[in-house]
DNA sequence: TCAATAGTGTCTATGAGACAGTATGGT
DNA sequence: ACCATACTGTCTCATAGACACTATTGA
């Protein structure tokens, strides 16, 4: 008989989807797993959920330690949670998993709990098999993330401020994996609403003319959206 | 000291938020809590995960139980997981929402789990005070709902097939509080891709020019989207 | 015939795509 | 001078908002 009660064992983790842009190809955060089912496999970065913590807070803790970043200058939002029976071998397991992106991070630490991961191509993630049901969970946040480009401002999380207008362009010209023209672009963005504050600095190319330096602004959504083609 | 491994013990449930049409107003689904802490209070629709469910699964159970409609004809899809310590009195309890969106849907049958449940306008249920968390998670409900019309199709999860061009609009104005233009919201949802398939058939309302009759489209995105004043 | 709703057509403003042309730096 | 990139301006097309107009029913 099943237990309806909620009294059966279950163990409830979050799991991270870390992206960024490094070398101009979107990255994911994997770790190699050093215990447990899947061992030696790669894995997205997580773990369990503390007594006394929020969801959020697990999530910004495994941050931390898995990158050594401070993840409150991240962008990070719950994803959904995963919970099919049977996806972790030992115990009901759900996990709820969150998508995080930030400007180029650096390379984990050794010597900490982030030894044992490192930053992968999301092309080559998406197709070298995961631990668990993560192959599936990384899809869903490279959709949300590629689906956000286009009516949020989260595109700016991904630049180091102060960044140029073609820095953020080449954030969706990686993501969505198209060109984008650089008038266009540049006209959408100024005439959007609190998208990017000019900061009257400029800053020179390896060649070229100087382009402006912006920095974030306010505006959570975009509108009107970015539109792909 | 805290636990790191997931063997404290928690709970984990899903929790309805399902929203019909009745009367030209938006209406949730409550239940009067029947034990438990909040006795007597409002709540969300909801209860444990059994062991050998998955998390769509439970909702979708949870939903026939509720409400005696076969989930499986409604649009349902994962809101988000609320987990913060405290939100339960008895145990740590994560709960994963759920949305739920259908056609003007029946009364709650005497006599069943769903005795105890009653629809409510949306509007009231905002402000009655609800148990546990659930006010929140009503709230983001709401959002999430009204965010999907713009740029999914949505929209046509709340009528009954087969239906009228100026019901699906009458959907919207209901759920976003505004007027649309009928001529250019006609326009707009024939020129999509596979929103609305015209029936040929036709329904003579009490009064006025009878109206064509459509049948939902496979499309799930609605692009251009619908935009809001 | 009138009221009420369904559906068509048109004018205008706005925003996007394409792309020409100008500005400003380094070599 | 030349190249590469930043930035500006312009033409054209598609779509949205406003709204006038026609069509079809019941009373």
């Amino acid at each position: 008989m099943s237990k309806y009660d909620g009294t059966a064992p279950v163990a409830v983790t979050v799991d991270l989807v870390i992206f960024t842009l490094r070398r101009s190809a979107l990255h994911l955060l994997l770790i190699e797993r050093g215990k447990g089912p899947f061992l030696g496999e790669l894995a997205l970065p997580g773990g369990f959920v503390r007594d006394d913590e929020d969801l959020r807070q697990a999530a910004l803790r495994e941050l931390g330690e898995e990158t050594g970043v401070d993840g409150t200058r991240l962008h990070l939002e719950q994803l959904r949670t995963f919970g099919t029976p049977g996806r972790d071998p030992r115990v009901r397991t759900f996990t709820v998993a969150y998508l995080a992106l930030g400007p180029d991070l650096p390379n984990p630490v050794a010597g900490t709990d982030a030894a044992h991961a490192r930053w992968m191509p999301v092309q080559d993630a998406l197709t070298c098999g995961l631990a668990f049901d993560h192959a599936a969970i990384l899809q869903e946040g490279l959709h949300r993330a590629r689906a956000k480009l286009e009516y949020t401002t989260v595109a700016a999380a991904f630049c180091q401020e102060p960044f140029t207008l073609a820095e953020l362009r080449h954030v969706y010209e990686v993501v969505w994996d198209l060109d984008l023209d650089p008038s266009n672009f540049r006209r959408k963005v100024l005439k959007a609403d609190d998208f990017v504050i000019p900061t009257g600095e400029y800053r020179a190319p390896e060649v070229g003319r100087p382009a402006e330096l912006y920095r974030r602004g306010r505006a959570e959504m975009l509108f009107p959206p970015m539109v792909r083609a």
